[in-house]
DNA sequence: GTCTATAGTCGGATAGAC
DNA sequence: GTCTATCCGACTATAGAC
């Protein structure tokens, strides 16, 4: 065998692993673990079946690659969905930089959840992962949601001066992360009732807005606060 | 065959056509409809493969007959998640009163939602449902959501003056709700993230304290965005 | 690395006795 | 209405040729 033989064959292994993963993922986001069959999955990679066992071993090994699969992904945008705020914004860490760093986040993330069409799968996957718990989610969980969670909490001090880590910041974030969620997960009661017949940039926009004057509202609340406390 | 006999058959068919329906419930709620087998459904309600087929001519049937048990149910109880409101407090339909109405209403959903042990699996199913529309879901969706959904609009109307069936009132409506969704669907990150063990009804108290004030929030912005344009 | 054939398992549905 | 036996199809995983 000469090396650029090695080389196509390693390319083409490579590339079927990719595909191979990219299908399962779509599959898997779409219908479910156990509803999607190895078959499919090869087939909508234009694979062989016996190539899953050859790359990960079996039908569960597919999933934790496909976990992996998508924290890297997540890791590498890193501020697709969360900004570039600790990076590029240090010098200026102002309680209205953050604020708007924290409109800025939950903007993008709207329309990551919402309208995303290619990340429609991945947001599916992370779901399903999160309601059903297994060995996959222990890496999601340690390499996307708890760090994406810590950094919203720790801009949340600078923009509201309450510690990262108290509890009521803590569920805050989480009530601002899940009022997004819902219009991923709910997206079929949510189209029905607003009349949408698709969920796609205007959409996303529209729900992006609301979750932005809320926010807002929440940051005047908690100045009310603070205001009363010091008289 | 006396009529006592057939009593007692009926009787114990109603039976098992119930506990038929509760085990699917679980299952399909705790592991996904198609990771369910007929067989385990049979097996914990302690009856009989063959019964399934007999009462509900095949597992989606099975599917079906949840889903509008589901709806009978929380069309039972009605108020258990939304209030009485439409019912009793007709007669105090003030600003004030819509606003504590809403916040008792989010007061009740995060208990259900989020700590309610025997009401887990009805949510969980219906967000089975919702991610992966069938047939089940049209039930659902105007047995529940939309009536809640409307009535939850309605209320909102009373308590801001923003007219129900706004687009802004429908999608912030979606996202009260939507907070504390999320509990349940991201349970597993928010207990670790949280460091919760379990999620009972003190966690559900947390959260509800948090969406309360988030409403209240959101209530104060809509006062003060009234000012400004009257002046 | 790819692909085929096949072993072994499991699940849904049915027929028919009681 | 209940229960058993059984069929048939589909699936995962594996062994082995190329």
């Amino acid at each position: 065998m000469t090396i650029s033989e090695q080389d196509r064959q390693a390319q083409s292994g490579e590339q079927t692993r990719a595909a191979l993963i990219h299908a399962a993922l779509q599959l898997f986001g779409s219908k479910g673990f156990e509803a999607t069959s190895t078959r499919e999955i090869a087939s909508r990679a234009r694979a062989n079946i016996g190539s899953i066992a050859y790359h990960f071993g079996n039908k569960e090994g597919l999933r934790l690659a496909a976990a992996d699969y998508i924290v890297a992904t997540i890791q590498d945008v890193a501020g697709q969905a969360l900004g570039h705020y600790a990076v590029i914004d240090i010098p200026a860490e102002t309680k209205e930089s953050a604020r708007q760093q924290l409109g800025l986040v939950l903007e993008r993330m709207a329309r990551f959840v919402v309208a995303q069409p290619a990340a429609g799968e991945i947001v599916q996957f992370l779901l399903r992962e999160l309601a059903q718990p297994t060995a996959a989610l222990d890496r999601i969980y340690s390499g996307v949601f708890e760090p994406t969670h810590k950094r919203l909490c720790a801009i949340w001090e600078v923009a509201t001066g309450e510690p990262a880590e108290s509890e009521r910041t803590r569920l805050t974030v989480f009530t601002l992360i899940g009022q997004l969620v819902y219009f991923r997960i709910g997206r079929e009661a949510v189209k029905r009732r607003m009349d949408w017949t698709l969920m796609g940039e205007a959409e996303a926009a529209a729900v992006a807005a609301i979750a932005r004057q809320n926010l807002m509202a929440i940051f005047a609340a908690r100045d009310a606060e603070q205001e009363r406390a010091q008289r």
